[in-house]
DNA sequence: CTATTACCCATCGTCATACGAGGGAAGAAT
DNA sequence: ATTCTTCCCTCGTATGACGATGGGTAATAG
């Protein structure tokens, strides 16, 4: 009922699918390790929630940047591993650098004198 | 009926608050000089939809960082004044660091090696 | 005098998405 | 036995960006 939920944004929106490509950058990882990449990366900055991640990911499965395929961790668990494509590399590229330009161009406006 | 929408997202979604309330650091001003300041300053790189200025100041109204009055324009024309108020500025100032802060974290995540 | 072009305001409906709350399961450790 | 860590995923909800839409007023052009 009163159920009150704080939508916290604990990211900046729009940035979730781009974290998870590059965290697939140097090579297949399944989703409990790409949490821990970017956790690690960002300092301990960015957490990023499991539901985030696995929403996200099945939204990239239904792309074809990123492929996924079922497996066996380093520690004997199954896991769900997943693989950046060609097509995917090339996308991380150009949306990095888009994301980087609009950031730069908010940047511009809000440090404007 | 078959009435696609392109979703864009022109500019990085949270930024449109952030860059308004920049825009009226400096005095009042009114919708139309707001979007006009942001895409000014950005160097014509971002530019803010109305339907998205509106609603994001419909937003800000509610909150005590913003008000607003009825005037008239340089042009002579009806035109509302938005203003900013001592805890705007307060607020401007924290979120444009937690801004900052956020985009270095990804950015570190991002261009990491 | 009419039409076009700036200037100015706002709402509705839709889509995308971030995330809390759940709901599992299986190996390791106490 | 129970708890902890690693691993997977979905549903429901809040939020937000924006196209479409629908007003207006003033100046300028034809």
């Amino acid at each position: 009922m009163g159920n009150r939920q704080r939508q916290r944004n604990e990211l900046l929106p729009g940035s979730v699918d781009l974290l998870i490509l590059k965290a697939l950058l140097r090579g297949p990882r399944h989703g409990y390790a790409i949490t821990k990449y970017i956790r690690d990366t960002s300092d301990e900055a960015l957490s990023m929630g499991e539901s985030s991640l696995y929403t996200a990911l099945q939204r990239l499965l239904l792309t074809d940047w990123v492929r996924a395929e079922w497996g066996a961790s380093e520690n004997n668990r199954r896991a769900r591993y997943y693989t950046l494509t060609a097509a995917g590399k090339k996308h991380l590229a150009a949306e990095t650098r888009q994301f980087d330009d609009l950031v730069g161009a908010i940047q511009r406006v809000l440090h404007a004198t």
